[in-house]
DNA sequence: CATGAATGAGACTTCATTCAT
DNA sequence: AATGAATGAAGTCTCATTCAT
């Protein structure tokens, strides 16, 4: 016999949903605007609730943001590190696996709008940054660095400073997801991702090979 | 013979030299703090005039940031055009000059920050996105895309999407610049430009050269 | 024979201490804070209530507030008068009496931070002022006023307008409690209230002494 | 033959009248409302300027009130310091004048208030409180104790602790400044303050005689 | 009885822009 | 040409009070 879950009442629901919409519609804002200029305003009338309310669920902008970071962006890390800790076979494989991977689950999407937000505003607030930093940034570039020392390892990449080598290949990602939010909605100069993504890839891994190994 | 021009007397100089020093003011503002944060006043008070003064010779803090890109942005891709026509050797050497230059001349000097910049607020101004696109964007990747059309046209790339290639090869780059002024001011990691240049450049010449010329 | 009151349930007996749980969490909220600063959430989590309780046994804030007053100044009052009813001996004694008493059993404890907020908040709360005025000043004035007369009419004080001197002589009271909840908290300069009181009472006893009495 | 002085422009004489006027403006309505309940758009319309202008002058709230307390309050003192300076008389009499002048010159006026503000929000302020602890309340103590000091070595006053003395002989007049910015307003009792300082005075004096020197 | 989520008016503060001098 | 005083809209954050559950 079945026991349904207790349905609570639409009250409570409410509450427990109501972070998550909260911070469905911070992201938003904050992909759109910007953090300075994203108006906490805009992000209650968003949610559909008062501008008091957010401050309800948090203490002030920098930890709305906060827990925007931790809600879309920390997971996707650890997904990505399980993947690496599992992969079998060639590294250049895993290195395009990840990196297209990053970018259908973070670039393509509209999380692709927090990382070009950090680039645009560390600057201004210096909280801010320090804590992407420690939480996305450094443990991003790990990840790549693992998989760059794997290759190496196995002779499948040629000899190289992995550390530089992590900031060169991550970069084209980075642009393409800078770029994506920045210039392109002002619809100028149209790009197509997936066939930037296939010749920085193809051009990386064919840079990457040992001598010798590099084919059509 | 020649008669040389009148000098003017002092004042009168220093009247036609003040558009530079606030133009100068102007872009050290606008590199430490970005557009929307820089206040017209940190401007003034750091060219030594009054805030007043920036609009006598400023339609509006807009029209100031255009004439700071216009003074040092735009003069630069003219030299680079006149470069690239006068070039007479291996494509993959243009390229590497070009992009070297490139990083020199701008992106390791203050200017960087007005790229930076654009890319980080373009969203929120699209009258100064339009402009900048107009300016330097589309005027500095038909830069690059000439340089690699050369190569294809002379075997010494193999062929490609030149349009998409220009955006691979010019995100590094820009990434290197964006990073400099987002977080590494932040003190984090710290990253030896050098270093990312040559291994970028190394990595894509030997990407872009055609089959079977790869060397170590 | 007495029947003694049948002893309520343990919950309800709950019921009944409810209010004097919230009156003493607001009475120490109000004296560390003041009226307008104290805030109610503040109070309901200091008696581990829920915001909403405290309006299910108060009509508002200040309604909160004058429970706060009859509680626990106007009873001490009542005392208080019965007390000069009672005394049987020179009025100077018996001012003494009184004066102390209300600095021990008042002034001495959380309770003068009633006082001290009333003089700080009264313009700004009128009917407040009002309320404090009626149950407090004038009763409390009228009982030394009641002292001062007595003595005149024994011949133990020299005569004198009895109402000014009651302000007079509260005044010294109602300063040091005053100064106890202003700055001396943030620990200044420190002040020995039992040498003033004596200071004081010793000083006023020996100007209200009729001509001759004086005394070392 | 007179040279009028050169009449400032206006305009000029507009700014540096501004200051005073600000602080007026804010003097009557931090008296009128106290600190915290002040909102500087009112100071504002009172001066007949906009919000903003007031942060031309003042950097905040609290540099506002300071200015307002220096500008009044601290000259104040400095002017009795002389006068108790120079006096050659019974101390009875110095100390008489001395607070009577208090009286007159502070709390028979607005500035009154101020002293009443500040004991009424020390609390809520610590900034404000420490700044006015040093500024005028240890000052006007050291000038107080400095005339019973000077009674007692001339045999004037007979020996007792300076320090608290001073605190019971201020806190009459202290004490008729709240009351008279407290419930007076509140168009309560009556209190005639004339009355009320002879009646306090001639007690204090009285109290203050050396023994056997008491007199009607 | 009790809860606590939600509201919304209102406070301080900032800054691009204007304009009388 | 130059000044700098003045403006006022806008943004973040607070908190007494209400009300559905």
């Amino acid at each position: 016999m079945q026991v349904p879950p207790e349905p609570k009442p639409r009250w409570e629901r409410r509450k427990d949903a109501r972070p998550q919409e909260l911070l469905a519609a911070a992201l938003g804002q904050f992909v759109e605007r910007g953090f300075a200029a994203t108006r906490l305003e805009d992000v209650a009338r968003r949610a559909g609730v008062s501008k008091g309310t957010l401050y309800l669920y948090f203490e002030n902008k920098e930890e709305l943001f906060k827990a925007v970071v931790r809600e879309h962006i920390v997971n996707a890390i650890g997904a990505a590190e399980q993947t690496v800790a599992e992969f079998d076979g060639h590294s250049g494989e895993l290195l395009r696996a990840i990196l297209m991977r990053w970018w259908d689950q973070i670039g393509a999407t509209e999380l692709a709008g927090i990382t070009k937000l950090m680039m645009a505003e560390a600057n201004n607030f210096p909280d801010l940054a320090q804590f992407y930093n420690v939480e996305v940034i450094e443990r991003g570039n790990r990840l790549i660095s693992s998989v760059l020392v794997r290759g190496i390892a196995r002779a499948e990449f040629r000899p190289h400073d992995t550390e530089v080598m992590t900031a060169v290949l991550t970069a084209p990602v980075l642009m393409l997801m800078m770029w994506t939010h920045s210039f392109l909605p002002c619809d100028m100069s149209a790009l197509d991702p997936q066939a930037y993504m296939e010749a920085f890839i193809g051009m990386a891994l064919n840079g990457l090979l040992p001598p010798g190994a590099n084919v059509a």
